[in-house]
DNA sequence: CTATGTGAATGATTTCACAGCT
DNA sequence: AGCTGTGAAATCATTCACATAG
């Protein structure tokens, strides 16, 4: 199948969480126009969307909106629980270690590290706190799907690369860097600071 | 001037970063060779990205490591302080409230509201959670340059209605929802979730 | 001789517009 | 009649390649 551009991936996401809403006020049935007013985009782009996937609608009446939450959580992988590794039990990673969206959909953190020996044994939502040294044998023996990175940036490649040691497939980066790891291991990056920035460029610029 | 592509915005944050790094070393020059690697991208792209804004370097030299941080800043509109302020006191919330990184990038948390009576008067970094029913009158009072919106999905629109109507005319959005606004306020989306289901389709997709 | 700045070329994404199903 | 699915067109972003300046 063709490549598909992030962007596109993303909608999906969108899309799926309204459809979800639907699902829950029991709409039997959705138009992309619909879909496209929610999810901040035009009905022409959900069914672009939509078509590097399959047909799922029907002419003249829309999509199913049960049957479409379904295709679209298949397409994205979320057919499926996710185990995830916290990297870093700051001010970020701790709540990530509270927060419920995660659990809610899937993904399932299970493991929390941190090198300050302060930090190690501290418990939130059941999972404690272990010592990062224990990471990698850790992780070869009893793998994650995913770990989300959540250290300073002088410490993240170093972290990244041991993870990729480990076997790890998919990293979330909140390091403020661009990491380097190989092709077949996904990255995507949460960077605060930058949004702001792209805040304040907005502000002056329109 | 022409209209940017937010992506350039960012990777000018990017080549800013790298910037600050090699400031501290000490460089004096940089090539966009050099500023490419860091940022993950090619010389070509930030030699374009540059472009849009003026000629910053010297033919044969690159780039002077100072004068090219100093006008990145200018144009990214970092030359003074923002005020801030971060609605929703949960777990993220308290988290973006204890941050290090945004006060060191001239980003001011300077007001933090939930409407949970429990967590109104609680304090961290010096900064007490207030009645999110002061909001608007505080707002109009004292105004902030920037809203973090930090709360459960169903309340995000109406409370992004609130801020608009208090004059705000930033906003870093958290919610899992698209904001409706108007055109002269900025938004930038957060979405955690979304971020770990786009890994979850690269696992699947490569 | 080196590395920028930039039109021109290529590639990617979005929008248009309409044929084709239901 | 209504709404999808999709080529074709338009727009937008990136890469190329080279003339130009130091």
């Amino acid at each position: 199948m063709r490549r598909i551009a992030d962007s596109t991936v993303r909608r999906l996401s969108l899309y799926l969480r309204t459809l979800e809403g639907l699902e829950k006020e029991g709409r039997a049935t959705v138009s992309s126009e619909d879909l496209a007013e929610q999810g901040g985009t035009t009905s022409a782009q959900v069914r672009k969307d939509l078509s590097f996937f399959g047909s799922f609608g029907k002419r003249g009446l829309g999509y199913a909106v049960p049957e479409l939450a379904h295709r679209l959580r298949d397409i994205l992988g979320l057919g499926r629980e996710y185990r995830v590794a916290i990297i870093g039990a700051g001010n970020i990673g701790q709540a990530l270690m509270r927060f419920r969206g995660f659990d809610q959909r899937g993904f399932h953190v299970i493991r929390v590290y941190d090198r300050d020996p302060a930090k190690v044994g501290c418990e939130w939502n059941g999972v404690v706190v272990q010592d990062e040294e224990e990471l990698d044998t850790d992780l070869r023996a009893d793998p994650v799907d995913m770990a989300i990175i959540v250290t300073p940036a002088p410490e993240a490649q170093r972290l990244a690369d041991r993870l990729v040691e480990a076997g790890v497939k998919a990293i979330l980066n909140f390091a403020p860097i661009q990491l380097r790891t190989p092709d077949d291991v996904v990255v995507k990056n949460v960077n605060l600071a930058l949004e702001l920035e792209a805040l304040s460029y907005g502000l002056r610029h329109r």
